[in-house]
DNA sequence: ATAGACCGTGACAGCGCTGTCAGGGTCAAG
DNA sequence: CTTGACCCTGACAGCGCTGTCACGGTCTAT
């Protein structure tokens, strides 16, 4: 599948799926003519790009983990690191949620301070 | 207070209370000499800034929230339209935590799938 | 063979900050 | 009166993308 299908089906746009690929993440082989060709499992390469992504993770960390990722077999030892890596972005993730959650209820308090002004002068 | 000492107190550095002022969020007075002379009113106004920045919000959009959130009376339309920004901000935080569960889950089964690879290969 | 959709590369711009540096005043203490 | 900490402005750089443009080749269908 050429770049433009691609990118309709997993809704990441052409310039990223370059991009990815500049860095590292994504190799699709080329036709004769220079097109990208990409196969199912690239396709799926992009979807866990996506999550981790989503997950908050550089495109340069995903490169390092992501052949990992795709076949966990045959490195042991950069594994062991990527576990870490892994369950160090849990944590970053968990502190964010936490974060957000605060935010959200600061955000509340305004709303609630915004709607019912008079709670400031009750008896001037 | 002079602007360090307000850097040291909310935590915010000295380039981004020049940059708040240079949008619009912070006017402290100046010293004969120039200085920014920050008062109790500045110190809460970095506060509110720092929780709704951490709510997501920009500081063009924070720079049109301030005044109404410093003091409700005597702005109602504005008020009205605030609110309004208020609810879909705490719309993209519940999006963007639910994103981030999503994203976490995926993390989640990311690890096992590191940590149990035999899972893949169970009688070969 | 020619239009129009699609692909290639490379480079530049912009987002919303955030740091840092340059060049130059101000102030309190010794 | 000098030193060192602090302040001023303005400008440039960098983060990690993301869009867009320029210029040119490829493919499909008529």
């Amino acid at each position: 599948m050429r770049i433009g299908e691609l990118s309709r089906k997993s809704g990441v746009s052409i310039r990223m799926l370059r991009f990815y690929e500049a860095h590292g993440l994504l190799t699709p082989s080329r036709t004769a003519s220079g097109y990208r060709d990409y196969g199912p499992d690239e396709e799926e390469a992009v979807i866990r790009i996506t999550l981790l992504r989503a997950a908050g993770m550089t495109v340069p960390v995903i490169r390092d983990f992501l052949p990992c990722a795709l076949e966990a077999r045959g490195a042991f030892e950069p594994c062991d690191a990527l576990r870490m890596t892994v369950r160090r972005q849990i944590g970053r993730v968990d502190d964010r949620i936490d974060s957000l959650k605060r935010s959200r209820a600061a955000l509340e308090a305004i709303l609630v301070q915004l709607t019912l002004p008079e709670t400031r002068a009750p008896a001037s």
